[in-house]
DNA sequence: GTAATAGTGTCTATAAGACAGTATCCG
DNA sequence: CGGATACTGTCTTATAGACACTATTAC
């Protein structure tokens, strides 16, 4: 199935939605209670674009919409457990990403039809995966790259999914910079090539090899040498690389700044 | 009132505190719903001391013991409005702070002895304040000196505020780097002297006066100078500044890294 | 051959750190 | 006067960016 950019009706208040709108808000004006859901933003480059693995809801509220994977805490549940949990109950990624960490939580009234709901977002970063498989509670999960998305047309995604992303992005492009968190985006072995390719698709920028390289290889902890080169190629044989130890750059590695 | 550091009973599990316990346990298994709170880590600098705003809690649970202001997060109220209604609440400071934002969400279960309660942790700036007067539904509330809080030995604290305020304050001395919050903490016109002596007590370490000068001022958009001059004190009258409009830094105003 | 990649070396500009030295004020 | 602060200037070192150049491989 070739999935629409655009959702198949007019807005989340379509024909067959009342029912559940007036459902939900029953049990939230009995309780004056609020639900917490758990989001994940997971980040993966694919053919050297950034991309976002997204859901497509196959229930109201915004039924046919695309969203990030997730789905409401349980009573003992940590909440990251719950947004790997339901990743992989939606989508059928098992693989427990190289990074998770919490993003920010989403606490808007209004942000959910339904009654308020606050959404605990986490950002994983994944190396490039095989395509995955729509679990029982999705219509449909794939990655879509960025450039793709309309980020700034918010009602094209569900709820307020593609603010979540927009800060997801940019917390994982700063943390480019100062931390080794480009290394959880490919699979070990690496070349330094393959490192470079990563941050020219996180940051949407060409960067110079030569200069690249011997940032890399003078920041201590941050590549290991295998001793090994790649199979080669286009181009002689790369050298190989394991992730370092240190987590946090020293120099950092950084983005070229506006100029003033 | 002189505080004591030590809260006056042994834990949490006091006598006349099964009562509270056994109602709120009610309310949480009959309807299995969380609870959301927002708790506000409220620094400044006092006496060139890095300081948090506690108060000093009047019920069960943990009573007695400090804590940071904050409470539950009201049916159709965006989480920072509550953080800051509690803050006026419960320590008078009705100020609205220089700089306010979201630091991350608490959610591991069994936080709170009562039921599951997520935590939304602010992190605010102030200029030195008077002292402020406790509220109601506080027993007393009070800037502490970082460095009098224990804060490795968490029970000494109510719930994990102990590890949010470390979380908060390690946020604050990140920033300080590469945007402009330190002149959140120094009330305007400031010199360039009092802009050192936050970043002296927020890092806990001395900066160089006349290379810290240099920094800030070939920074643009950092500080604006007013043209005046400092009533004098100890030295040479200081030329006075105003905020700038820049809220990253660029060239960024770095710590002393670790020697490798 | 060309095109693309890996890798080395070098030059320049910028910024950080260290430090010398002057001016001004308080006590 | 001594001590503290404000401010200027200079020297060294580290890093970033730009660029030239060689080597290797696919096509």
């Amino acid at each position: 199935m070739t999935p629409s950019r655009r959702p198949p009706g007019p807005g989340p208040d379509r024909p067959g939605e009342s029912d559940f709108l007036a459902a939900y808000a029953r049990r939230r004006n009995e309780f004056d209670l609020p639900a917490v859901t758990a989001d994940a933003v997971l980040l993966t480059v694919r053919d050297g674009q950034l991309s976002v693995l997204l859901v497509q809801r196959a229930e109201h509220p915004y039924r046919g919409y695309w969203a990030l994977p997730g789905g409401f805490v349980g009573p003992d549940e940590p909440a990251d457990a719950a947004a790997l949990r339901r990743l992989a109950e939606e989508t059928g990624v098992a693989a427990v990403p190289e990074h998770l960490e919490q993003l920010r939580t989403y606490d808007a009234p209004g942000r959910d039809p339904r009654m308020r709901v606050f959404s605990i977002a986490y950002l994983g970063l994944l190396p490039g995966l095989s395509d995955p498989a729509p679990g029982a509670q999705a219509a449909a999960a794939r990655f879509w790259p960025l450039d793709t998305l309309p980020l700034d047309a918010a009602d094209t995604l569900a709820f307020d999914h593609a603010q979540i992303i927009a800060d997801g992005v940019e917390r994982a492009r700063a943390k480019l910079e100062y931390t080794s968190l480009a290394t959880a985006f490919v699979d070990e072995p690496f070349s330094v090539g393959d490192l470079r390719r990563v941050y020219e698709a996180v940051w949407g920028e060409k960067l110079h090899p030569a200069n690249f390289r011997r940032k890399v290889l003078a920041t201590p902890g941050f590549v290991v040498p295998t001793g090994d080169q790649a199979a080669v190629g286009r181009g002689a044989g790369a050298a190989l690389y394991r992730r370092g130890t240190s987590t946090t750059l020293q120099p950092a590695i950084l983005r070229r700044r506006p100029t003033r």
